[in-house]
Parts: C-alpha cells; structure tokens; sequence
DNA sequence: GAGTGGTCTAGACCACTAC
DNA sequence: TAGTGGTCTAGACCACTCC
C-alpha cells in the first residue's frame, strides 16, 4: 500500500458506496467530519471526493453538501484508462488471438503523412489484424505505426500484444487518443475476414494515439460488424 | 473577473502555448518559477496546470518536467462541455430548425421504463423531431423525457431548444450521459425525412441524460447518414 | 546531489444555500 | 445566521529523474 492517501480514501469510499453504507441520493457526511474520521486534512477528502465526482459517482454542491448518484454503477465498469491498454488486456489474453493478415514496411501515404505528422520518408509498418476473440472472428486493425518510433517489430509480438510490446519492453506511454466512429457497409475483405454479408453495417473507430511526449505513434482504423459491438462513452458534464 | 485565480492562469497559460510563447516540446519553467511570476502559491499553479493536462495540452512529468505538447490543438477544438449544450448551441440557432413528427404523452415501454429507471406509471413524452441545418435535413432525435421532470413541453418549445428551456426555465442541471454509438442501415422513417436511400449505413446515438441529482431525464436515440456526421472523442489516458 | 512534480497539513477567507 | 463546498497560502516531506 504505497497509494497516496487521497486514492485510498477514495478507494473506502467507492467501497462505501457501492455497498450502500452511503444511500444513493442522501448526503454524504460533510468533508470537515470526514476529514475527522479518517485522520486528514480537508484538502486531501476533497481531493478524494474530486476522484468519486469525476467518475460521476457523487455530485458536490456548494452551500448545500455531496450528494451521492450511483448511476455510473449500473452502466458496467467503463474505466477510460482501459482504452489504452488495447484488446487483449480488456478481454484477457487467453480469449484473443491475432491472425496477420498483412505485415509490410513502406513509405506512409500522404494521408497517413498527415496523420502521424511525419515526411513521406520517415517509414512506417504497415499492419493487418484480424483480432479473434474465443476463435471468433471479431475485428479487422489495420495499423501504421512508425518504424522509428515501435522498432523491430516481429510476427510474434503481432500475435500477442502490441501494446503490451510498447508498454513493457520500449517502456513508452501513451498520452491520449483521437478518435472518430462512423458507420460503413461491409467491404469485400470484411466479408472475407469477419464473416459478414454484403450490405451488412459495419462500425469503424478511426483514431490517432500520441504519447506522452506528445508524438504521434499509431494511426489506425479499426472495423466490426455492428451487431458484434458498439462503441461506448460516459461523459460526465464538469463545469 | 471573478473566476478563481487558478482559472485565469489556466487561460493565461493556454494562450501562451497557443501562441508557442511556449515552444511545443520544450519544457515550462518549473512550477516554482511560476509560482513567483504570478505571485501564487505552488499549489494554485498546479491546480492550473492539472487542467491543462486534463485538456492533453501539457504533460507534467515527476523528477523531469512539463511538456508542452500541442497537440488537442489540432483536432479542432472539442470541449465537452458543449455535448450538454444540444445541437442548437453547437451550431448556432440561426442555423437550426426543427420539424416536429410526433409529440405524444404515453406511458413508457419496459424498455423505456428499464432505461429512464421508472414505473410504468410514469407517464413520458414521446417526442420525434427533425433536425435540419441551414436547411438540410441532419438528423432524427427520437426522445423520451418524464413529464414529471420536464412539465408543461409546448410544440413552441420543440421547435427551438429543449435544452434551453430545461437550463434556463426549469434550472436543471445535467450530471452526465452514457452514450452507445453504433452502426445500422436506413429505415424507411429514414429514407423519408434524410433523404437515404435504402441500405445506406446510419450512424446512432442512443443515451440517456441524467441531472446532477442522479435522476435520469432524457432517453434518446439519434441517427443521421454516416456521409453527413462521424462522433469523435478526445481520450487522454489519466494515470 | 540537485531539481522536478506529487502529496499533505493547518488554517484562513469566500460564495453560496438554506432556514 | 449557520453550514456547506471552493479557493488559497506557506511550508514541509516524498519519490523520482538525471547528471
């Protein structure tokens, strides 16, 4: 237990809360007496208490005392920091498998130029994966990735994880993601690869993934049948 | 000027990487140095720059730095807040207009009921509208609010914004949102009203609105051409 | 070892809500 | 008027990175 005190409060809380020792739509116990109870400063409750806020699990209102919301509960573990740790983590390793499809190295197009922010001589992989999940073909990554920047990149490491690659081994992290979902038909190679018939709607998540340096790593374009997943968000409104 | 000292920093900071007064990639003096230029404490200038890391501005580092990154920049600026704004404050209202379908009062579906977390006594609105910019036919909201929350609903009100009536007339306030983005084909409704043809992709939106009270509001579903609109997300990894 | 950001405290004042 | 959360300070110690 090295967590600073703030998580662990926030930790007790989240616990508290989740088992109803706090009832959904009361108040909480107001932050100086928390602070009593646990033995803090205020500060460092508030701090707690701005963690719960932000996953939407409590509602602060000035003059009035934290009411606590319990809704985020019941739409399933939305964890954003679980985006960033790619497939096979979020499902499990042992479901996941990987069949390549395409391994190259080239020159970028200029739209993955733009993409990545790099010259059209800076090479990139370019990579075909059709992800498996239980044996069942799930969805079709098409990656770049710039050579510099994910070097020596191997059949093996495409079968497992990427990002498990860029994590543990190149010790990189990343910064954040933009991404855009659309809606397409299925193309020639979904119906190859995923299983789909003509005219099936397909969801496609296009997105850029920079590090914390703020370089521009993975651009790529991920597509499944609609009826096998959607893309989901919780937006909790700040202000 | 009354926002709080770290807010204004906050801005004062943005505007200096906007203008790359501070060069993107290289470090921000250190948090003290800071500290004495504004004439706040360090704690105040954390604050600003936490805000600024949360908007994937800058990358603070323990035991290195800042960095500016430069990078949200790009992609157009996304601020969240405006998602609880509605479609007529995002594009204008001079753009928007409305066509009413539908506006009934019925009692919910066990669907409804399941996701607006009510009996099937409570009676809804079920309201249909075509949202069309400069003109255009963009999209079809289909939404369900609890009369009891947004009493007194007027096709005067449908015609402008539903949104600016509940902030502004009722003083409700929006907690959050749990959106589910998929993919589908034209439905006759669409074909009709957006000008599809058949078997086009659709892009939809289905989510349910709660208050800052915890109390659902709003459960809705939208659909436009996947031509016309894609949904994008900026996703920094917190940790 | 020097310098960075992260955490934490005790105490203070403020704006807001409620009665 | 009393109580709430929001802000802010000055000062302290820590873990970490880099030389």
């Amino acid at each position: 237990m090295s967590l600073p005190k703030y998580q662990q409060l926030a930790a007790t809380m989240r616990k508290r809360i989740k088992e109803h020792a706090y009832a959904p739509k009361s108040l909480l116990p107001d932050q100086n007496t928390l602070a009593k109870e646990f033995g803090v400063s205020r500060l460092t409750i508030k701090k707690a208490l701005d963690g719960l806020a932000q996953e939407g699990l409590i509602y602060k209102q000035s003059g009035v005392g934290t009411v606590v919301l319990g809704i985020a509960l019941e739409n399933g573990e939305d964890s954003p920091a679980e985006r960033f740790d790619g497939l096979t983590k979020l499902v499990g390793s042992a479901h996941v498998r990987s069949k390549i499809l395409k391994f190259d190295i080239t020159f970028p197009s200029p739209k993955v130029q733009k993409q990545l922010v790099i010259g059209p001589d800076d090479p990139v992989y370019d990579i075909r994966r059709l992800r498996l999940i239980d044996g069942e073909p799930w969805i079709i990554e098409h990656t770049y990735f710039r050579v510099k920047m994910v070097p020596n990149l191997t059949h093996k490491i495409l079968e497992h994880s990427i990002y498990a690659y860029i994590n543990n081994d190149l010790h990189l992290k990343f910064g954040g993601a933009y991404r855009r979902i659309g809606a397409t038909l299925t193309t020639q190679e979904d119906i190859d690869n995923l299983g789909g018939k003509a005219g099936e709607p397909v969801l496609q998540v296009e997105q850029v993934v920079w590090l914390t340096t703020g370089q521009n790593i993975e651009y790529s374009i991920s597509r499944n049948l609609a009826r096998n997943r959607s893309y989901t968000v919780l937006d909790i409104n700040q202000n």
